[in-house]
DNA sequence: TAAGATACTGAACGAATGTTCAGGATTCAG
DNA sequence: CTGAATCCTGAACATTCGTTCAGTATCTTA
């Protein structure tokens, strides 16, 4: 690799790091590409070099989450026997990777603004599915195994997955126990709620 | 009453009533004092002749959704005889009202933002506190009367919010009906997640 | 009915924001 | 070593937004 290369890479990851950082805490509108520079010491001009524009880093960084978060999922996957310990691994996954899951406020937010291309809102579209579906099969397995009741699989997909975004937002601003604390009781809840 | 306070009066909820459609909508920021007039009619200056500024009428909503929410609660509490049917009471005022959480996307997202007034920061502080504490409540009911199990009605508390935030943001974009079964399928699992 | 209070208008302003672009610096290929 | 490709800069631009204010219309009061 080139040393040109090597240092395109690393800006971009350099900016790629601040911008997820800042729309984690400060969400998509908030966040200016000023911020950015502030945070990366990189110009104007440049951001504009490496990304299309402000929507073309949110979607990438959105892409770049999943993409990741697939990968470090599909290693644990392996040790779990029952769909009870998915799940938990699924919430402390949730809790340790960032204390933010991708569906957060910033996407939320980025989803009811108006100008947003037609492809980005595809993806958009396709991302969501692809949540539900992997909690659908998550409840599904249990309800092969005998472990949860059988029922309505699609319907409790869109609960986890509203209770996994309201956690997050719920423990945006509480401590690393204190947030591992609420998730572990939410799903122990929500276990109890579909066991058999 | 002036035909002057009336009039007065009138245009305050109207421009009230449009604001809250759109901050749900939209959210906070992505909500302009010229999305504003536009849906009102109103000119800019006559919102700032009412209300003191943006986040004023911002918190001016808040106070009132408050107030108006926890009026209606207490007509109907008197009408539910255990804690489950609260649960699922509370649950279905929360569609039907405005298919929104208070606490929602807009609010965290205003909370997030950096140049608040410290009073103003106060009072949301409170309003989470308080709704944290009504949620402890309703659980220790249950618990006291031997519905839900003992244990940690704070965590739980935490728990229930979490779920009710995540689920005004799933069910957006969703229609009533939809929208009433998510949320009667998510109070199911919960009940039962703490039920003896 | 006259004077004052109240309700409202809309142009103007300053600050902030996303994006562009002409050009400079650094590295690569021949 | 030289020209081209790549990486990067920062000033400039066009918009948008919250807020203000001088002035007008309407209503109240005495």
């Amino acid at each position: 690799m080139n040393k040109k290369q090597l240092q395109s890479e690393q800006t971009r990851k350099r900016v790629a790091d601040a911008a997820r950082q800042l729309f984690v805490q400060k969400g998509y509108k908030a966040t200016s590409i000023e911020d950015i520079t502030d945070a990366t010491g990189s110009s104007k001009g440049n951001i504009y070099y490496h990304f299309k524009s402000k929507e073309g880093l949110f979607i990438y960084l959105l892409d770049e989450w999943d993409r990741d978060w697939i990968a470090k999922w599909q290693e644990k996957e392996h040790h779990y026997t029952s769909a009870a310990e998915k799940m938990y691994g699924f919430a402390e996954q949730m809790v340790r990777e960032d204390l933010n899951h991708p569906l957060t406020k910033a996407v939320d937010e980025f989803f009811v603004g108006d100008d947003k291309t037609s492809d980005i809102e595809e993806r958009l579209a396709e991302m969501v599915a692809n949540h539900i579906s992997f909690n659908r099969s998550l409840i599904q397995q249990g309800i092969d195994s005998g472990e949860f009741k059988p029922g309505d699989a699609e319907g409790l997909a869109y609960v986890l997955e509203a209770l996994v975004i309201g956690l997050s937002q719920v423990s945006r601003r509480a401590s690393l126990q204190q947030a591992l604390d609420t998730y572990r009781l939410a799903i122990d809840v929500f276990l109890h709620g579909i066991a058999t």
